[in-house]
DNA sequence: CGGCAGATACGCT
DNA sequence: GCGTATCTGCCGT
């Protein structure tokens, strides 16, 4: 990915990550999804992953930005980040509710028939919706069938920044990001 | 619509 | 064993 934004901390980039979009291809067809809200995690936050150093599990998490790291949770659900910081550095950014711009028919199909704001708007359900799994671990978002395609940073005052969501440790630690009214972003 | 229990597998203690 | 960066269905209001 083109560089020093990605390189940047997990709190840099979670907040510039709004407003830019999801390319994936998925069986012949083409769906665009725009990120709008984020939650940062850092190597130095007991919340995050990789806070216990890097294992197999959060190897992705310690490489270069610009990678998907996917992980597994309570069972049955997969929830996505962009990986960020430099090389050897464990942070991510968690892509916890996006808006369909296009495709949304096969997102909806993906979710069992779930449609509008219910097929997007929470992590694992957009993972869900998109068809991202284990199998998407460590894929780089350059490259098709899931682009990250960058777009200018939103007006400080459309972002809104406020505690993160479902977690027990650092609830403190105000890393979510979301655009202030929009009606995909995920229920508290 | 809001609250809560249950599902279910994996990494770490 | 235990806790988990969650979601869904079922219940009562």
């Amino acid at each position: 990915m083109a560089g020093t934004l990605l390189d940047r901390p997990a709190a840099e980039v979670a907040p510039r990550l709004l407003g830019s979009l999801l390319v994936r291809e998925l069986g012949g067809r083409k769906i665009i999804c725009r990120i709008v809200e984020t939650e940062a995690y850092s190597q130095t936050d007991a919340a995050s992953h990789s806070y216990r150093g890097r294992t197999p599990r959060t190897d992705v998490m310690f490489g270069p930005g610009g990678h998907l790291y996917v992980y597994f949770t309570y069972g049955m659900h997969y929830c996505m980040n962009i990986v960020c910081g430099l090389e050897g550095v464990g942070a991510a950014v968690l892509i916890r509710a996006v808006e369909p711009l296009e495709g949304e028919d096969v997102l909806a199909a993906n979710r069992g028939g779930k449609h509008g704001t219910e097929a997007t708007n929470g992590p694992a359900k957009l993972c869900q919706a998109l068809a991202i799994d284990k199998a998407m671990n460590g894929h780089n978002l350059t490259q098709t069938p899931l682009r990250l395609e960058l777009k200018p940073p939103l007006q400080a005052d459309k972002i809104v920044q406020t505690t993160r969501i479902g977690i027990t440790r650092a609830r403190d630690v105000p890393w979510r990001f979301y655009i202030h009214g929009n009606p995909y972003v995920s229920k508290h």
